[in-house]
DNA sequence: CAGAATTACGCGCAGCGTAACAATT
DNA sequence: AATTGTTACGCTGCGCGTAATTCTG
């Protein structure tokens, strides 16, 4: 699928990214080696290229990897503002210029149903 | 799971928010109505908040939807640009300052669909 | 043998469609 | 009846784990 970016993988390609390693980003994810190793294969035959070379010291970043790279932890925190966003768990932003009005509109966390 | 944002259900959730309807979103998404309804049904889930007030004359978006239709698009184009810059594929965006840059690295448009 | 990744196999859930259903106009 | 959204049911594929395999130092 063209649509295949999908942030899970995203995250699992970030987490091998920086560990270097399948079995380093497993541990880091609470994942196991093999899930990994498909996520990333998953990611690569979505986007119909290679992120990673695999070496037989660990997984070494291609330059459409180090592109992703460069734009993955951007993207998730990307995605991680809008959740939080609309989840309302704004987590004390420093913006300071919404305390008196936010007395008024507390959110309440759920609603109905 | 806190980790409940994935793109595809936002792209489901925009195409709600926009057609106003759970059909008229499948039919633009070419989905059967009964998926869209589902992938809603996990998004809210996910997110543990209620994005859409069930209607008889379709779906009205509560605070929080609103609040994510609103981010809904700028995550999915961070994400398709994300895509394009690692797939090469930049397909003039209106950039401007990258005109003569691009004309030195060219990437031939990869295969697309 | 130790460490790396991958493959094979099985299980459960998510995504999808079709069909049937409930509710309102 | 026609519209809407949802539920029920079944199928396919993904996500995940465990175990086995391959390759190099």
């Amino acid at each position: 699928m063209l649509a295949g970016v999908e942030l899970r993988h995203v995250r699992v390609f970030a987490a091998v990214a920086r560990a270097g390693t399948v079995v380093g980003a497993a541990n880091q994810l609470g994942l196991a080696p093999a899930s990994v190793s498909e996520q990333v294969r998953r990611l690569e035959g979505g986007l119909g290229v290679a992120l990673f070379e695999r070496t037989l010291q660990g997984m070494r970043l291609t330059a459409p990897g180090q592109a992703l790279l460069e734009r993955a932890h951007g993207l998730l925190d990307h995605a991680d503002e809008v959740r939080r966003a609309v989840t309302g768990q704004r987590r004390r932003i420093s913006v300071g210029a919404l305390e008196m009005p936010a007395a008024t509109r507390r959110p309440a966390s759920t609603s109905s149903t």
